[in-house]
DNA sequence: TAATAGATTAGAATAGTTCTAAAGTATTGA
DNA sequence: TCAATACTTTAGAACTATTCTAATCTATTA
């Protein structure tokens, strides 16, 4: 696994030290090929499966937390009480699928806004972020 | 109380009973000059201040869910563990300032999209929500 | 190796939501 | 009218997601 160092790197950035299974979270979370979206049960289901090994909640709670904190995830703004998360860091949209609670991304360059109302006194834009809802044809 | 018999056809028609509380909630929720956003803690808050008088928690919640179902809420695609509703049915978009957990309504009309990707195979757009997050100036 | 610092983890605590069964209300039919 | 019965509502219990805590485990240092 020749991306320790990275990962290592990575948490000494977001000031976690290197363990056995925060370097398993990262290689389940950075270590695909795509970006994907997950919530914390999926890590920990995929941490069994991939490893065979357990990892307390508290531990992925923890570490994606703390990722989420040095921007290496964001948390998506989702209905719903589960928390999801995004690998994909880059600013970009979304199609989400309602009925098969499925979400995929939409680079940023396909989206265009004409305009927007004037902002409130006193703030700024931090982002813009379009959700298009879909569903199947009738 | 003279909305009480449009409060009694709304709940008639999600299928309900006019009970003393469900009246209560929907006075709450549909007495207001402005649509507003809330969550269910608030609603329950707003039942002590107002009523003097303490609605369970569940009637809050089975009213505000089968009121969603029947479209005269919204449910909020936002971060965070507690569910957001929205009392504004009409299509629209949000600022929401992350600091201060404020959402503002922003018209349909006042926004506009050039483009967007061409929809997955077999689906359709449902709808298209923006959501603008603002922060304080420098 | 012993002392210390730091990390992990299980389970407790908390918070949000859903479920359930006792209590309440409506309907039926004598 | 008024039991008997069926259906509905509600309070609180149960459950689930998340965070907190403190005991245990591991790594580092000297
Ligand atoms: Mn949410
Ligand atoms: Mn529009
Ligand atoms: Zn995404
Ligand atoms: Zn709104």
């Amino acid at each position: 696994m020749e991306n320790l160092s990275k990962y290592k790197e990575k948490l000494a950035s977001a000031g976690l030290r290197a363990t056995k299974q925060r370097l398993m979270v990262c290689k389940l979370l950075f270590g695909q090929k795509q970006t994907f979206h997950f919530n914390i049960e999926d890590i920990s289901r995929l941490a069994n499966k991939s490893f065979n090994k357990k990892i307390s909640l508290a531990t992925i709670y923890n570490t994606v937390n703390e990722f989420k904190k040095k921007g290496y995830l964001k948390e998506i703004s989702l209905k719903g009480n589960k928390t999801f998360y995004d690998t994909n860091t880059k600013h970009h949209h979304h199609f989400y699928d309602e009925d098969m609670s499925q979400l995929m991304d939409i680079e940023d360059k396909n989206v265009s806004i004409n305009y927007l109302p004037k902002i409130p006194n006193g703030k700024k834009i931090r982002s813009v972020e379009v959700l298009v809802k879909i569903e199947d044809i009738k």
